[in-house]
DNA sequence: TCATGTGAAGATTTTCACAGCG
DNA sequence: CGCTGTGAAAATCTTCACATGA
């Protein structure tokens, strides 16, 4: 790794890239160059030359990328060559979603253990998960190196579930509730709001036709 | 509306404002300033000020902003203050999470049809909407105002999803797929891959400690 | 020869700093 | 007086253009 700072949208595409790569390699090709492969991720050929360049250099000058080495030096930069486990606090539709998300698995994000603060959900089995009480995450996960932690809880219990999973020792939290947190300096916060995304949307479709 | 381009950016955080802001609504507060505000949603504050001046001004010098004045002043610069008819392809665990999603009605966008290739699901009924036919949407919904298409299908599905949904006069479309679909120059697609995320996070994590 | 890797230029976005106004 | 609104400066990110090397 040559430059200390990358920037996040570098890392977003690193994933898209990622992503149209291993499609590509199922349709048997073995070698491309930057300017298709911006065409196919829809971004500038010298974006993705320069997103490489954090990293390292991957090409061959005249020919181009070796697809499956690409995917396997993608797969370093990002840190998504090893395990992740993971937990889940909420197991509401949307927890139940993500957790039966077959692309999930395939990628080494496993999740461990599940957690709800909901009487009638804790016992229940989802994904052969049984679901535990989410006050007792700590004493449930200790010792198991879990360092991601997935909140898809009502907005009202999101900074409950952030406190528990920061006292059992997770390092990030997917938020996939509709409510800011408070976590201390150390732990990376992500905000998925789902509504966000619709809001982008309805913006962008207006501002079209005028 | 001042200017002709508006960041990206902008409107995200113009979403986490709104959030924000209706939370705070919820709590009793009728007036604040851009710098507690900041705080809340972890930006700076002349940021939100400088992203207010591209709709116009709403804050009172010295004061602050009406903080009802101001969500009003944001649906209505991101164009949520109207009905937005969606339509669903792909009713697995992922479709029928975001059917069930509590803000989604909530907040003026309603789901009219939803869609399915797979002859089981067809005919089935979820969240009181009958699953059609995914080939048929172009004659199920036409004359209905439908301009957000949401394909939560797998990845080998999306592409012919978001055909009809273009041939159907859907302008936009969120994409839940892992796959790049093609769409005419006139159709918005916002791909929200559900690993990319979790790919942030590895690499951010991972980077923390070095 | 051809596509990578990369400084330098250009474009965009964020932050500063303060004038302006209630 | 205090906080907004906003030009101008700073920081950041993207694109260009071409030297470099297989």
């Amino acid at each position: 790794m040559k430059q200390d700072h990358i920037p996040r949208a570098t890392i977003q595409r690193l994933a898209v890239y990622l992503q149209e790569l291993e499609h590509l390699q199922r349709d048997g090709l073995e070698v491309i160059a930057s300017e298709p492969l911006a065409r196919a991720c829809e971004v500038n050929a010298s974006q993705i030359r320069k997103d490489l360049t954090y990293f390292g250099e991957f090409g061959v000058r005249g020919v181009g990328y070796n697809v499956s080495g690409l995917i396997n030096a993608l797969a370093k930069a990002l840190s998504i060559d090893k395990q992740w486990n993971c937990i889940l606090v909420g197991v509401g539709n949307l927890g139940k979603a993500l957790l039966s998300h077959r692309e999930f698995s395939e990628h080494r994000f496993t999740v461990v253990s599940i957690f709800d603060f909901d009487p009638f959900r804790i016992g229940q089995m989802v994904m052969g998960l049984e679901v535990m009480d989410g006050n007792r995450i700590k004493e449930v996960v200790a010792g198991r190196d879990v360092r991601i932690g997935i909140i898809s809880s009502p907005a009202e219990r999101a900074q409950r579930a952030a406190a528990n999973l920061v006292e059992a020792g997770v390092k990030g939290i997917l938020n996939y509730s509709p409510a800011r947190i408070t976590v201390p300096g150390d732990v990376v916060v992500e905000y998925l709001d789902v509504m966000h995304y619709f809001y982008s949307m309805a913006f962008t479709l207006s501002r079209r036709n005028r």
